[in-house]
DNA sequence: CTAAAACCTGACATTGACGTCAGAGGCAAG
DNA sequence: CTTGCCTCTGACGTCAATGTCAGGTTTTAG
């Protein structure tokens, strides 16, 4: 498929994955008159880039992750092993400050929503 | 205090919390000189200022948000209130998809290891 | 064949929360 | 009084993923 259908099917803009080739993270296999192609996989592929761009990943640090994405089977070093564990740590940690940023607006939701409440049946007691 | 000292105290750099200033976030009181002062409610403040933007609030919705937190026992309209219920479940939601993203990081980390220990033992079988 | 739609490269623009630097004034200690 | 540190304003720099525009080629539909 051309590269206007694989941003229809993934939801991401052409421009960015023209962004994502030049970055490393994926590839194309170019027509003769220079026309980038892409095949069922990239669907997935392009996927997983986005969660890790989710995760908070840099484009860098996907590319050093993206190997052991692809060839499950190949050893690709220890340092993209350790690297892909530390970078679940991190995320992890994010996760735990971002449920605590959670747990505060609940208060304040449910503080206010208390005080509506008040608002509404001020004769209540 | 002074604004270094808050900044110790907060761990937030003094730009950052003039940049808090300017967009309206934190207030101070002037010196004759100019210079700012704070109380000890601002460290707490400025925590939770950090916290709203490791949720990925900008500053304009924190901005919204912050009246709520300052006076719990007014009303600050019901818009103020959609916008921070509408803003917990888009971190909900943004929490939900790191995991997932976690998760994807799991895996490989996990198959990543299995194949090591492939490698480390291959007369297991 | 022709016009519209999709694609190409290259380059500049954007956004937001800061970093950083310059030049000037403020403040406590010796 | 002066030395050194803190603070002030204002302005420009940064970074990363994308938007956007220009000018040109390719593909597709009629």
């Amino acid at each position: 498929m051309r590269i206007g259908e694989l941003a229809a099917r993934t939801g991401v803009s052409v421009r960015s994955l023209r962004y994502y080739e030049e970055q490393g993270l994926l590839t194309s296999v170019r027509s003769a008159s220079g026309q980038r192609h892409y095949t069922e996989d990239d669907v997935e592929r392009v996927g997983f880039i986005q969660r890790m761009y989710t995760a908070g990943l840099s484009s860098r640090t996907i590319a050093e992750v993206l190997p052991c994405a692809d060839a499950p089977s190949e050893e690709h070093s220890d340092a993209a092993l350790e690297r892909m564990a530390q970078e679940r740590d991190r995320l992890s940690e994010h996760i735990t400050e971002l449920i605590r940023a959670r747990d505060a607006l609940d208060d304040l939701v449910a503080i206010a929503r208390a005080h509506r409440e008040t608002l509404r049946a001020p004769a209540a007691r």
